[in-house]
DNA sequence: TGTACATCAGTGAACGCGCGTTCACTGATGTAC
DNA sequence: TGTACATCAGTGAACGCGCGTTCACTGATGTAC
């Protein structure tokens, strides 16, 4: 019977503990995640984490950072494959809300994260945080940038709260006239775009 | 010295732990608030709240439902002063935020029980939802029913997200050229309702 | 090439804690006669 | 009006639990000579 026999230094213990914590957040939810858990399905004592982080706020902090590179990713490539202008913006927010769909609990990290932080934003929040202003800049050109600060606070709230809400019971009757959620999440945000019929 | 002797039995603890937790809700934050402090809060033993709860959940969603009376409320006040169109629209979506703002961790318990909830939404939440879709009607005379649940959904959201994100360190950009929170949603949500300068 | 030793990254047991919930109880209340 | 009794709404002690964190330790690793 062939046991690799774990050797006692585990090598990238670091990397692994963010690992199993992003494995285990989507199993048991954000709220429910423990250190120790996390430990546990790393296969490790309770105290080796300490060695690779200060306390659980900070293996959290290191968890969020790495969703917001994933984050950073996805939106990358949606805006590499779109147009400027309404249709980047609608891409940009299709890709953040699907992101957040698709990892919910990860997302709900990121977001407690965004919202207890002292520090700055990391880096990768950071390049989100741009390339959310440079695809509103795209439908927006030319206006001033107080207005444009405006406009994508309200883009990425109405991101946020889309991304949020969407396994809310209280979306149920809006979204079954689409087949897949995405097409849902592109409609509002296409709609949202549009002029009101007055 | 007059001690008021408490009586035995308290006369209206369901309402006094209801209320016990509201108040603590917003010194411990929604994450920490635990059953145990709430009995303590309302001067009582901490198996008292069973005879009035089935379990913390039950005390839990009773306090989510006051939560959505007292928003309905604002929101009929708002409803209320304000003509029918967009205008409303923003009066409305501020009031709803605003709501959020000054009951954080209220809003976070309702919120968290509209997402875990299998039962039907209680009646103050409905109430809610109606006068929104009401409110978003308003804007959109004439519009077929399928549009108006999409504009719903995305004005949903975008009230929801900004709520959420009010002290989020990325807004504060944002906000900075207001001088009241007030200001700045109101801003951002008549931002949203017109339309994009091309 | 071999050995002494400092450093690193684990272990596992223990700490104190507060939690949600249950239980047998008891004091207070109200109702029937 | 008084009394027996059922019911209600509390008490307080206890249950078992899992948590975050600390501690003294030890096995593995790498480096200097």
């Amino acid at each position: 019977m062939m046991c690799e026999p774990r050797p006692y230094h585990h090598g990238d213990l670091r990397r692994a503990l963010i690992g199993a914590a992003r494995q285990l957040l989507e199993e048991v939810g954000a709220d429910d995640l423990s250190l120790r858990a996390v430990a546990r399905e790393a296969g490790v004592s309770p105290a080796a984490p300490y060695h690779h982080f200060k306390d659980k706020g900070d293996l959290l902090a290191a968890v969020a950072e790495q969703g917001f590179e994933m984050l950073a990713e996805d939106i990358s490539l949606a805006v590499a494959a779109s147009t400027p202008g309404s249709e980047r913006m609608v891409s940009i927010g299709s890709a953040y809300v699907m992101f957040a769909h698709h990892n919910r609990a990860l997302y709900r990290i990121m977001a407690g994260s965004a919202r207890t932080r002292d520090r700055p934003a990391g880096e990768a929040e950071t390049r989100v945080a741009e390339m959310i202003l440079a695809g509103v800049a795209t439908t927006r050109p030319g206006v001033p940038e107080d207005d444009l600060a405006l406009a994508c606070a309200g883009v990425w709230a109405t991101m946020h709260g889309l991304a949020d809400m969407m396994t809310f019971k209280v979306m149920e009757p809006f979204k079954i006239q689409f087949d897949s959620e995405q097409a849902f999440v592109r409609a509002v945000l296409t709609r949202l775009g549009a002029e009101p019929t007055r």
